[in-house]
RNA sequence: GGUCUGGUAGUUCAGUUGGUUAGAAUACCUGCCUGUCACGCAGGGGGUCGCGGGUUCGAGUCCCGUCCAGACCGCCA
C-alpha cells in the first residue's frame, strides 16, 4: 500500500518535472529510455524531411531529432517555428545515431522527440553564442547574460568557483576562520581613492567602501582569533586596466604570533596546493628575491622568471670612452636576447622605434649582434673597438646568435624602459608560456617612498607595515633607507599577493603616522580606534592578501581578468548592462543632504 | 590628466589618390534538399558610414571639435 502510493507520487513528480536528464549526460547506455529534457535551442539544422536541434544547457549539448515520418505531425509542425535560444522542454526516446559525432559527449545518441513544449521564446541574439563568437567586447558586456551561456565564459566562472573553493577548503583545514567585516566603513586619506556612500541618518557624513579589510583583520587578531581569512570584495576608485577592476575580490588573511618566515611558508603552501589541485603541477619551493635585486635584475618589482634576459649593468665598461650617449647617463644597462642576432636591420629598427614610442619614452637603443663568425656588428661600431664590445658581450653572457640591446639614462626610468622591452620581446618570442607557472617571493621592500608631488613620505605598502627590527634606529635618522617586513608573491610577472608583518606597538605606530605627515590629532581622528586597541595587549601579527581575480586568471592561463568576473565593469568603470553609475533623482539627493544638480 | 588605436549592415570587418547605385563574411527571412552536426544549394531583405561643423563641384575617405570603446602611461597605501 505504502509502496504503491509512493510509486504513484513518484510517477506524478516524474510527469511534472522539467527534466529527467541534463543535456550533457545521455550516453549509449541510455538507448531506448524515455527521457525529458529542457534547455536552450542552440542551433537547428533543417533538412526538410528531418530537423536536428542541438539542445544546450550548462552541462552540454544533446541532439534532438524531429522526423517527418517518425515524429507526431503536430510536433513536426511546431518545431518549424522555433528559433535560436528558445527555451524548450521535450519528451522522447533515446536512439542510436546513424552518424555519430565524437566532438560532443552525447555524440553517440540522439533523442527522437514525440512531445515539444515551448517554455519561452527568444529574440534572435545580437551575436552568435559559439565558442568563438562574432560579438565584440562591448556588445557581449551589454548582453552579459547571453555571453555567459557561451562555453568559454561559463567555464571560466566554474573555474573560478573551483579555485575559491579550493582556497576555502585549504585555509579552513589549516585552522583559519572565515569572518565577515563591514563594507560601510570610514574614508582615509592614505592609499587609493575611496568610493564613498552618503549617510541619510547622519547629515553630510559619508561612509567609505573598504579598499581592504586591513584594520578590521588586525582588530580580529587583537580579538584573539589567531587565524582569519575572508574571500571579500574590495573597492578602489582608480583607473582600470585589463587586470584591474574598481571592485575586486581578495583572499584576505591574517595570523597571530608569526614572523615573516611563518607567513611565507603558510601561503607558499596554499599557492603550491592551488597549482597542484587546479593545474596538476608540482612546484618545489618558491625562489625569493629582494626588492633591490629584483629592480636591478629585472627593472621591476614583479619579475617574470619564466625566461632569462636578466639585466647586465655596463657602466664601468662603457663609460669614459668618449661616447656621450653613455657617458652623460646614470645607468647603462642591457639584455642579451637569445637567438635574435638573425633579426634583419628592419626588425631591429622596429625595436628602436618601439622603445621610442611615448609609452616607453627611450631616446634610442644600442644594439650588438653576436654573429656566427664570432664577430660583433653594432650600432656603435664607430665609437667602440671590437675588443671593447667583446667585454660587454662577455659580461652579459651572450653567446653566438644573441642580440644585445642596451639602454642608458636615469636609473629608475631606464630600468622601467628596459623591463618593458624585456617583456615585449619575451611575448614576441613566445617565452611567456601560460602553461608554465613560475612563482617568486619579492621581499625586503622599502618601508617608505618619497612623494615628489606632496613633498612627503608615503607608505610603500601601507602605514601598518612593520619596519625590519634591525632598521628601527634608521627610522629617525634615515627613514628613506628603512626596509619593511613586507613581501609580495609574484606569479608569471603578476603581483598576485602582498602582505607584511604589522606594527603592534602603539608607540611605533604613532611614530609611523608622524613620518607619514599626520599630526597627532589627525592620527587620532583617523586611526584612534586602532591605536587604542594596541594599548590593550595587541599580539604580534601579520598577514597577506591575494587578488583572487588575477590569481584565477593566471591559473586559467590568461592575463585579462574580465571574463573571470560574471559582471565586470568596462574601461571607464561603467557597467554597460545595467548602465551604472547613473544619476539619482532630486528627492534622493535631498534626503542625503547632497546638492541637486543644475538643470541643463 | 595624458599617449596610441578604433567607431561603416543585427554582428565582425574591407573600402585604393576625394569621384557611378558603399561591399564581403556571418546572422536573419523565403524556397529546395533522405543523416546533419561550421550542413549544403538558390534567392531575398537589411546602411543617419558615431555625432557636429568645415574644406571641396563632390567627403565613408581630408581638416577641426566632440562622444563612445579598447590598450597603455600617470594613478592603483
Amino acid at each position: 500500500m505504502v509502496c504503491a502510493s509512493g510509486f504513484f507520487i513518484f510517477t506524478i513528480i516524474k510527469e511534472l518535472m522539467y527534466r529527467s536528464h541534463d543535456c550533457g549526460s545521455l550516453r549509449f547506455e541510455n538507448i531506448n529510455q524515455n527521457v525529458t529534457l529542457s534547455g536552450w535551442v542552440h542551433k537547428s539544422r533543417n533538412k526538410g524531411f528531418i530537423i536536428w536541434v542541438d539542445l544546450r544547457d550548462r552541462y552540454g549539448i544533446t541532439q534532438l531529432i524531429f522526423d517527418e515520418k517518425r515524429s507526431p505531425k503536430n510536433v513536426f509542425e511546431k518545431v518549424q517555428n522555433i528559433g535560436r535560444e528558445f527555451v524548450i522542454q521535450i519528451k522522447g526516446v533515446v536512439i542510436e545515431r546513424e552518424s555519430k559525432n565524437s566532438n560532443i559527449k552525447s555524440g553517440a545518441v540522439e533523442v527522437l522527440v514525440n512531445e515539444l513544449n515551448i517554455l519561452n521564446k527568444s529574440k534572435t541574439p545580437p551575436f552568435t553564442l559559439e565558442d568563438t563568437t562574432d560579438g565584440g567586447e562591448e556588445l557581449r558586456m551589454q548582453y552579459r547574460y547571453l555571453d555567459i551561456r557561451r562555453n568559454p565564459i561559463k567555464d571560466k566562472l566554474i573555474f573560478r568557483s573551483k579555485v575559491s573553493n579550493t582556497v576555502r577548503n585549504y585555509l579552513t583545514s589549516e585552522g583559519f576562520i572565515d569572518i565577515e567585516t563591514p563594507y560601510l566603513i570610514k574614508s582615509t586619506p592614505e592609499g587609493a581613492r575611496d568610493f564613498v556612500v552618503p549617510s541619510r541618518m547622519n547629515s553630510g557624513q559619508f561612509y567609505a567602501l573598504p579598499q581592504s579589510p586591513q584594520t578590521f583583520k588586525q582588530l580580529l587578531m587583537i580579538g584573539g582569533l589567531d587565524k582569519y581569512f575572508q574571500i571579500v570584495k574590495c573597492f578602489r576608485d582608480e583607473d582600470l586596466r585589463a587586470d584591474r577592476q574598481p571592485e575586486f575580490t581578495q583572499i584576505d588573511c591574517e595570523m597571530t604570533f608569526v614572523e615573516q618566515e611563518d607567513i611565507l611558508n603558510q601561503f607558499e603552501g596554499l599557492t603550491r596546493h592551488l597549482i597542484k589541485e587546479i593545474r596538476g603541477i608540482e612546484i618545489e619551493s618558491f625562489p625569493r628575491i629582494s626588492y633591490e635585486k629584483a629592480m636591478k635584475t629585472y627593472g621591476n618589482d614583479k619579475p617574470d622568471i619564466r625566461f632569462g634576459m636578466k639585466f647586465i649593468e655596463l657602466n664601468d665598461l662603457t663609460q669614459g670612452k668618449g661616447f656621450d650617449v653613455f657617458d652623460s647617463q646614470e645607468l647603462v644597462v642591457g639584455i642579451a636576447v637569445p637567438g635574435a642576432a638573425s633579426y634583419s636591420r628592419k626588425e631591429i629598427d622596429a625595436l628602436v622605434d618601439w622603445v621610442k614610442r611615448p609609452q616607453i619614452g627611450a631616446k634610442g637603443l644600442v644594439w650588438i649582434k653576436c654573429n656566427d663568425d664570432g664577430k660583433y656588428k653594432s650600432s656603435v661600431d664607430k665609437f667602440f673597438t671590437e675588443s671593447q664590445i667583446a667585454t660587454w658581450a662577455e659580461r652579459s653572457g651572450a653567446i653566438t646568435g644573441d642580440l644585445i640591446l642596451i639602454l642608458s639614462g636615469e636609473v629608475k626610468t631606464t630600468r622601467t624602459q628596459l623591463s618593458a622591452l624585456r617583456m615585449e620581446l619575451a611575448e614576441r618570442m613566445g617565452l611567456r608560456d601560460p602553461k608554465v607557472f613560475a612563482p617568486i617571493w619579492v621581499t625586503d621592500f622599502p618601508l617608505l617612498e618619497w612623494d615628489k608631488e606632496t613633498n612627503r613620505f608615503h607608505a610603500m605598502h601601507h602605514p601598518f607595515t612593520a619596519p625590519k627590527p634591525e632598521h628601527l634606529d634608521l627610522l629617525k635618522t634615515d627613514p628613506g633607507n628603512v626596509n619593511a617586513n613586507a613581501y609580495d608573491l609574484v606569479l608569471n610577472g603578476n603581483e598576485i599577493g602582498g602582505g607584511s608583518i604589522r606594527i603592534h606597538d602603539q608607540k611605533l605606530q604613532s611614530q609611523m603616522f608622524e613620518l607619514l605627515g599626520f599630526s597627532k590629532q589627525e592620527a587620532k581622528a583617523q586611526f584612534g580606534f586602532l591605536m587604542n586597541a594596541f594599548s590593550y595587549g595587541a599580539p604580534p601579527h601579520g598577514g597577506i592578501a591575494f587578488g583572487l581575480d588575477r590569481l584565477v586568471a593566471i591559473l586559467g592561463g590568461e592575463e585579462t581578468i574580465r571574463d573571470f568576473i560574471a559582471f565586470p565593469k568596462n574601461n571607464s568603470g561603467r557597467d554597460v548592462m545595467i548602465d551604472a553609475p547613473a544619476f539619482i533623482n532630486d528627492t534622493q539627493l535631498k534626503e542625503l543632504f547632497l546638492k541637486t544638480l543644475p538643470k541643463e
